[in-house]
DNA sequence: ACATAGATTGCATTCGAATGCAAGATGAAT
DNA sequence: ATTCATCTTGCATTCGAATGCAATCTATGT
């Protein structure tokens, strides 16, 4: 075929306008590859050539398809960020923070906010078709489901998640150093009554949070704390603290959340429905160090996540993970910051 | 060609695994078309060939690749979602919602979380390559900007914005109404020394609660009350009530706030540096009905956005617009839901 | 058994950009 | 001016699925 005769259907209403990079070069007078060069970073292409080109592109509104692109590329510059409960107070920052992040690097972002985390097959259904470069997984994945990112050679990383017993990468805060240092402050003012408000079993760091306080707790010598289950909502801290005022007699002096929301329940609680007040009549801390812990109203006492460091690791070691195919899994941990609040009667070490 | 040798790079690791149509059509020896139709809903297959073709997808692990299907098909099947300031309260839920209800409609969601206002134009030539099939916007867009959707003729739905002047589709809370309603029931309520604290200029929503409260004040006879300009953080309410106070003599009785945040940021000033509880000494009422708004600490009466059905009206108005190209442009405002909260003496009429 | 409408299927092409390869252009060194 | 190395450029092909069209098959009625 001597000229491929591309007949555009140029609508009458003269808007609609599918410019490619044919009709750059031919505007241009060069040929299609040179334009397809032109806006690859780094090829090989002569100054005049790429004036010429960019001028053309400019007057024809010419915007790269990133379809094609990935199609024949086999990079989507696309990842996806899977998200169990966005409205986790805890999450937006993370989510607005590694968006920016990626969009530095040219990545866009496809999110996926899970419903419950029995939702994540179905999710994963619906990106794979996308052929994304890479995930952030800030949800739980079954073995099951992790094995099936290593069939396809997708790039994973968890964020405040892993998989124990498996080396799938991640970037995490670390839960027991943190819910030592809550314990051990805890234990230096003077706390022996102490009580655990626990994430939902199903929630990995939220076990962790529990299982370290308690360890810590029997450590000291003091006595093993009532642990109730909540699903760090706020109502659910509410209700929890209300359950451990069941037994006035031995009711605790402090008590430690697996999250901010829920110990600002717990406070609430305390406060509105059994006039006690903290720190003076009984500590609270919690976990996270979300926006609303600042609050006057609860000034809470928590370990804060470093954030914008966790976000910037997960960002790095997936960009690594997606240029580099055969690197290595890699975990990073991040101390959590201790937030001194007036919400509890706390010592820190020294 | 005879026969199209489609010499797959068959990795040693066994590992890759880009299976094709081709690969499918093969295996279970039909044509590649054959198999393309059985995966797209509502073409005419047999059942036989169906099963045959299915049974091959299956045992090959077959998913189809997005990306080649939008190529063709000119429809990618993604939306993009703008947010201005997705660490805003309330954008979550509104997120969630969106990504969900858009999934059930078999579309995928680009998030572009927006660091500023001004980061829109920079967005948008992120959002152009994808060929999105349509954009909810959740952040200020100029004219200019706008007129690039429909030089592109991609569907653009506004999310609690909307440009003065211009028919583009948008789904809102009817801000006047939710202002209206606040200041009338404050003012039954005995009020009659009010005070605003407003949301950034920028701020169009913010602009027309501010806008109907001054009105309505002045239609009640009321004084003009102090306007102080936020930017709809805890802080910024709580450094405004501070404000307020500044003369005591004659400090406000009734604080009518742009949003829930600065609301609560505004009580706890009130509360923590003046002793001034509400609703006995001040009131104090916020707009939006986010998640914290219920704490028992604050309890704000506020007016609260009916966020389920907005972000399902915004995703079937933008999905209409998707699948019938020349539909008109639609206005849908919902009116807030009075909030009964303990921040203020409200009277509600009858 | 035969004609015919309707349902299935395959063939060949298409979407838009990237890229290996070879041809052509440029420049430097002799 | 000649040769060779280095840049540039264009050609032709490729990515993977969708689809118009024509060919084939199925079923139905007579």
């Amino acid at each position: 075929m001597a000229e491929k005769t591309r007949s555009k259907i140029v609508s009458i209403k003269g808007a609609r306008q599918p410019v490619t990079s044919y009709d750059v070069a031919r505007h241009a007078g060069v040929s299609q590859s040179a334009v397809s060069r032109c806006f690859k970073p780094g090829a090989s292409v002569s100054k005049k050539m790429r004036d010429r080109v960019m001028k053309a592109a400019e007057e024809l509104g010419y915007e790269p398809n990133a379809i094609a692109r990935s199609l024949i590329s086999g990079r989507s510059n696309l990842v996806a960020i899977m998200i169990s409960n966005l409205t986790n107070l805890y999450y937006p920052e993370v989510l607005a923070e590694l968006t920016q992040r990626f969009s530095e690097h040219g990545v866009r972002v496809l999110l996926f906010a899970l419903r419950s985390e029995a939702d994540a097959n179905e999710t994963l259904q619906q990106i794979w078709p996308y052929r994304v470069d890479g995930v952030i997984a800030a949800a739980e994945l079954s073995p099951e489901q992790v094995g099936e990112f290593e069939k396809r050679d997708v790039p994973l990383v968890f964020y405040n998640r892993h998989l124990t017993g498996s080396p799938v990468s991640s970037v995490c805060c670390d839960q027991e150093d943190g819910a030592r240092q809550l314990v051990d402050g805890l234990f230096k003012a003077g706390h022996r009554r102490f009580a655990i408000i626990a994430g939902p079993p199903e929630s990995v760091v939220g076990v962790e949070r529990k299982t370290a306080a308690i360890e810590r707790i029997e450590e000291l010598g003091a006595d093993d704390p009532p642990i109730l289950e909540g699903d760090y909502s706020y109502e659910s801290g509410f209700a929890l603290a209300e359950e451990l005022m069941k037994h006035k007699k031995k009711r605790p002096d402090a008590v430690i959340c697996a999250n901010d929301v829920m110990a600002i329940g717990a406070l609430d609680a305390f406060r509105v429905n059994h006039g006690l007040n903290a720190p003076e009549d009984i500590s609270v801390v919690g976990f996270d160090g979300v926006g609303p812990s600042h609050w006057k109203s609860y000034n809470l006492t928590t370990i804060r996540q470093p954030v914008r460091r966790m976000t910037e690791a997960a960002v790095t070691m997936l960009m690594a993970m997606i240029e580099e195919p055969g690197l290595p899994n890699e975990k990073r941990v991040f101390s959590g910051i201790f937030q001194a609040g007036g919400s509890a009667q706390f010592e820190t070490g020294n």
